[in-house]
DNA sequence: CTTGACCTTAGATTAAACTCCAAGGTTTAT
DNA sequence: ATAAACCTTGGAGTTTAATCTAAGGTCAAG
């Protein structure tokens, strides 16, 4: 059994975010002391690393209580259900990572691009390298910056690459 | 050229949010039309494309002009700044594919384990699916790779997975 | 030449996610 | 038995990232 500070400090966060977390329905702890201190097991423990690492992924609160909410009344669902919910999650995971994985090919080909050297960084660009990687990985052009940066990202449009163009923007 | 509620329009975001990250450093129309409307172009829609890639993979708006810093006074860098700021970016990234590749195999394993039918789920819980995956499943973690294939998470210290444990709470 | 859909600015408001504070109760170590 | 270091609550304040409002300028169509 932790204390709310003693957890707080074992998942590097403050105690305030613990109560913060219960009162917002994320993690409450499972008993009380006499004194009415919080008393937070394993589980609970468990559960507030889950909480952190869907956070650092970029979830809101919002979606991660969606995820627990399978966790805390289970039996009040169909099994159909909580598979949908879960689908419908991995599918979000997964673009998440589609993104982080393009992401991560544009910071390495500006990264392979980059000499290193002590010399003006002219030719470093994120865009340029998120440019030429966003489209498809065509063979990549030169080693080494050189001294021709040819901007050559013909983009035509849907270059958002949002999801769809439903137009806003009302009111 | 776009205007402003053009390219609002065809990233699925709000004028008004153009203007705040103009505000704040982000994004600046290249140019204005003599009565004083911002005028877009194509890389300046890349730019914008790329401040929504990187927040929908969680990166807050500093971080991403801090990325972007790089483009704007790229002739103020030297190689090796920019190498170094894009590597560490880079490092960030890849943890943030770890934890949700983790996160993925969590979501996948709980819809594996889920018949799916109309009966009760009370035997689905993410995080029972979440602590399967999220202790080590081998006994003994050996570190190698021959595939890039990032389903690598070891955590030593099976606590809540922060990076380390300086306490704060101080004050 | 007016109407409506756009645009401009500055500043106010919102929502999410903390973060801090005040006033007091509890535990533990000296 | 008293101080230090915890904890409790309610409520206020902060930061981030928008989003909205007000008052007005621009521009193409009818």
């Amino acid at each position: 059994m932790y204390r709310i500070g003693e957890l707080a400090a074992q998942c590097d966060i403050k105690a305030d975010t613990l109560r913060f977390y219960e009162k917002h329905g994320l993690l409450a702890p499972s008993s009380r002391s006499d004194a009415g201190y919080r008393l937070y097991n394993d589980h609970d423990k468990a559960r507030l690393s889950f909480i952190i690492r869907a956070k650092a992924v970029g979830f809101t609160l919002n979606e991660i209580a969606e995820l627990l909410s399978i966790e805390l009344d289970k039996s009040n669902w169909a099994c159909a259900d909580v598979k949908g919910m879960v689908d419908s999650k991995l599918v979000q995971v997964q673009a998440k990572i589609q993104e982080l994985s393009h992401f991560a090919n544009s910071l390495q080909s500006l990264s392979n691009a980059c000499c290193g050297g002590p010399e003006s960084a002219e030719h470093c660009s994120i865009l340029e390298a998120l440019e030429s990687s966003s489209k498809e990985l065509e063979p990549k052009p030169e080693r080494k910056h050189q001294h021709q940066h040819g901007h050559r990202y013909e983009d035509e449009h849907q270059a958002c690459d949002q999801k769809n163009h439903s137009h806003q923007q009302e009111r």
